[in-house]
DNA sequence: AAAATTACTGAACACTGTTCATTTTGTCAA
DNA sequence: TTGACAAAATGAACAGTGTTCAGTAATTTT
């Protein structure tokens, strides 16, 4: 019965086919114009093939969201080296909001966009940004057990300091930073988040 | 020459009936239904004609995004009655998270969507988005003066606080908050900001 | 080879923003 | 009042969008 098998594999490569072609016009035009017809011109079928495949767009842009995530988790792990608690929370910071700024279109698919949201809900649903919450969640009870934060809830805090970051991207990617002028917006971004982190009682 | 001044009341009449007809559409299916035909079927006239009014849908939106903030802006007006300057601030937070929470499509409008975005960029044409800053970085001045934040910038600290709440509602609304238990999320949302806030070296 | 199942198509539905040649309406001097 | 000009409004057309589904084509099973 190796029918089945191969029925299941070629619906795999069919989906795989799919999604790169996604991914292509992703790169190319950004992730708003990537349409089911756009796609079905990429791969050569028609439209409605696609829906043999996925439920909708959002599902496609679902798989999108977590190729995105992925890049993101890997330029995460690169403060895994710093051994100190508070400053591998600093970096961790400062690595959040560059991956934003470098990456906006990805940065709306992770954490703005409407679209993948209605496939997420649920944290099982979500693992991209479940795993991403652990990391975090992870380096700031580093940071209480070294006395960091005296008193403070691990969970409340990591969404705290969660907030605070994409707080910072997203209201600059959404252009409400005109406050600001363009020539400091960049040391102002980074600056907020350094100011407010340390005004925080962070001796141990 | 009396019809010039007719004209041009005739012209801000228009533009009005216009703007009221999409206010009514946004309240009853949220602004992202707000469309220039349905505009245009609401006022009994042809969509062609909006345009002889408004440059285009975002310029739409963009007023009833100033709607939104002259609501919000009320709203924050409560915490005026305040003294102690941090409690106040704390205050501000706390009136800023429920009327997103409260509000989520006028929330959207006024920090979020793309579409008002493109005719703010400056500060100039963001008069709203300004005043609503002003109003947040005076709170902070206060709390400056009162010894509170000692070494840091005004402007940075407004920016890092303003971003603190923003994160919070923009990341619940767009549905990245999975990792709260629903029945905890308002606490939780309240419990990040209030967290944050205690942990700061906020002792005169 | 015929029947049954699976895969795919593409037209159709119901929308979207925006433009522009054409028509209608309003104003004003003769 | 009529003709000329200007201003205002129209609505069809363009170029898209997601999604569905009756019908056709290809594959597999009997």
């Amino acid at each position: 019965m190796g029918i089945k098998q191969r029925k299941d594999r070629e619906r795999e490569e069919m989906k795989d086919l799919i999604l790169d072609a996604a991914k292509r016009i992703s790169i190319e035009e950004g992730f708003s114009k990537v349409s089911i017809r756009k796609i079905a011109e990429e791969i050569e079928y028609s439209p409605g093939t696609i829906y043999l495949y996925f439920k909708n767009r959002d599902e496609i842009l679902f798989e999108l969201h977590n190729l995105a995530f992925q890049k993101f988790y890997k330029e995460q792990l690169k403060i895994s080296h710093i051994n100190e608690p508070f400053e591998k929370l600093k970096e961790h910071g400062r690595v959040y909001i560059k991956f934003g700024l470098d990456n906006p279109d990805l940065y709306e698919l992770m954490f703005i966009v409407q679209a993948p949201g209605n496939e997420i809900e649920t944290s099982q649903s979500w693992n991209e940004g479940m795993k991403t919450f652990e990391f975090l969640r992870s380096n700031i009870q580093e940071c209480l057990d070294a006395g960091y934060f005296k008193g403070s809830d691990v969970n409340t805090l990591s969404i705290a300091m969660w907030s605070l970051v994409h707080g910072i991207v997203s209201l600059y990617l959404r252009k409400r930073m005109a406050m600001v002028p363009k020539e400091f917006m960049k040391p102002v971004l980074f600056g907020a988040f350094e100011t407010m982190i340390d005004n925080l009682n962070n001796k141990k």
